[in-house]
RNA sequence: CGGGGUGUAGCGCAGAUUGGUAGCGCACUUGACUGGGGGUCAAGGGGUCGCAGGUUCAAAUCCUGUCACUCCGACCA
């Protein structure tokens, strides 16, 4: 038996051993990547493109419920296009993929396989705004986009991803604001109350803004091994591309005006985000809203008689109740097989019902999180089974934001920070100047950017914590993904 | 783009120093017994050793080149 356990484990580096290895593990044994021909292009497996699903599906509602619209806008760019709001072509020119041939022709103009969409976007937005009664404009699109990445990971950092990306206009600057702060909540309880993966939220530094933006909002998470990752952007534009872009309308006044402008994406990288929150060495983790199938069923010693029977019942009951629920019932591999695979794939709860428990009128749960067998009566079982996902839920957004406040300390001296970080990863909170200067030096001397400006801000003292010149923000700092 | 690592069956690896019939575990196929934490027994199938050159009677093994993946940096969601 102690042979086994190890074997299995072997098949998942542990993180502690090799945190990347781990990660790499765990997705390609759960099939939710693989690699295809083309280097940095992932295939994105059935049980990968289902955690994206659970993730549109609660997005897409919020984005309606709010007004928003969906739309799609072509994947290629005239190069013309592209450069036409200069600090956007200067940040994603190095990166894009282009286009020079049509068949055997060479094509009198490139394109560019779009990066992000602003710039087609806008042309089209230009030609069709005419008043203020045409504002605002509320739209959305799912789609994928492209940047030549050098070195990729799957989901973190692909050369192909999968986003939505919101594109609005407005008459005023206050509504442009106001829409930037709201798709970032909408991200947030993604983030949340779907993944239960707890964020901070805030504004970027000049440095790390979108190329071309007003500015940048984020979320950034926490992961497992104390990077960060930035989980979601909310940008206001301002009038940078209107105005590049020609976009004007008639106001209530008469005159004509450019509109304000935001744009906001999360992606496939949220996915890389939520096993590095959550997932242990036995393999996945997945929140029970997240979880493609939330309770998986294995009868025990199936061939006696009344097993499958009470079985069934029992799915029939947990699929009323509207709970996503798997019944195993095939008889290849062995209940113990059975438990350690779908421990693997992070389903939230297993139930194990065998002669024995039908004698006694119960079963036997086993949450994920906790692995833990746990007698539970079969009567009214949905409800037990149902109360058991919510609590499951919020432990694993308590447990993760446990980690978090674990994780994130006050700086109180930079040059004892230097000398840490290596061996304390996480969140460092400190104080800052605002000067570019500060943010580099940081960058050089630590590995470590600031992640963002928080909107709950702490003062923890009057003086920049690198250059000691009197401090304008506290910030967030850490080594990111 | 710089530095390291790895390419041998679907997956994980051994074989290389010392060239000589391509191996092991898991997975897969067939059958039987099993079934409460990766079951047992029996019988099977599956490989141009990443690719291209070279050395040699003979190359997975030695030499040269090349490609891919991966990790750590730099750049970015």
């Amino acid at each position: 038996m102690a042979k086994k356990e190890k074997d299995f484990v072997k098949e998942i580096t542990p993180m502690e051993e090799d945190f990347s290895r781990w990660y790499t593990d765990v997705i390609l044994k759960n099939e939710l990547v693989d690699y295809s021909p083309v280097k940095g292009f992932m295939v994105i497996r059935p049980y990968g493109y289902a955690l994206w699903e659970k993730i549109q599906e609660f997005a897409d509602e919020k984005f309606k419920a709010t007004g928003h619209k969906n739309m799609y806008f072509p994947l290629l760019i005239p190069e013309s296009l592209l450069t036409k709001e200069k600090e956007h072509v200067e940040g994603f020119a190095p990166e894009v993929a282009w286009v020079t041939h049509g068949g055997n022709q060479e094509l009198s103009e490139r394109l560019v396989v779009r990066p992000t969409s602003e710039t087609i976007i806008c042309h089209m937005y230009a030609k069709w705004l005419n008043s203020y009664r045409d504002l605002p404009y509320l739209y959305n699109q799912w789609c994928s986009v492209v940047r030549w990445e050098k070195s990729t990971r799957p989901f973190l950092r692909t050369s192909e991803f999968l986003w939505q990306e919101g594109h609005t206009l407005h008459e005023t600057e206050e509504e442009a604001q106001q829409e930037t702060l709201q798709m970032l909540d909408i991200y947030r309880q993604v983030a949340e109350d779907l993944m239960a993966i707890p964020v901070v939220t805030g504004q970027k530094s000049e440095k790390e803004k979108f190329a071309g933006a007003y500015s940048t909002y984020t979320m950034e998470a926490l992961m497992h091994d104390g990077q960060a990752l930035q989980a979601g952007t909310s940008h206001n534009l301002g009038q940078h591309f209107t105005k590049a872009f020609e976009i004007k309308f008639q106001g209530r006044n008469g005159q004509e005006q450019y509109p304000y402008h935001t744009s906001w994406g999360i992606s496939t990288r949220l996915i890389g985000g939520l096993i590095m929150v959550h997932s242990d060495n036995r393999g996945l983790v997945l929140p029970p809203k997240m979880a493609p199938v939330q309770v998986v069923i294995i009868p025990i010693a199936q061939n006696k008689a009344g097993v499958l029977e009470k079985a069934n019942e029992l799915f029939d009951l947990l699929k009323a109740k509207g709970i996503r629920v798997e019944l195993d019932d095939s008889t290849e591999n062995s209940p113990g097989w059975k438990f350690n695979q779908y421990e693997m794939k992070g389903y939230p709860i297993r139930i194990e019902i065998g002669p024995r428990d039908i004698e006694n009128n119960q079963a036997l749960a086993v949450r994920r999180d906790k692995l833990e067998k746990e007698v539970i009566s079969l009567d009214n079982i949905d409800d037990t089974i149902a109360q058991m996902l919510d609590t499951m839920q919020n432990d694993m957004f308590e447990k993760a934001k446990a980690h978090r406040e674990a994780n994130t300390y006050v700086v109180e001296d930079y040059e004892q920070y230097k000398k840490e970080i290596s061996n304390r990863p996480g969140f460092a909170k400190m104080m800052w100047c605002g000067e570019r200067e500060c943010e580099d030096k940081l960058k050089e001397e630590t590995g470590a950017t600031i992640r963002c400006i928080p909107f709950e801000q702490e003062n923890l003292g009057d003086k920049c914590h690198i250059c000691g010149r009197p401090s304008k923000h506290m910030i967030y700092a850490a080594r990111a993904y």
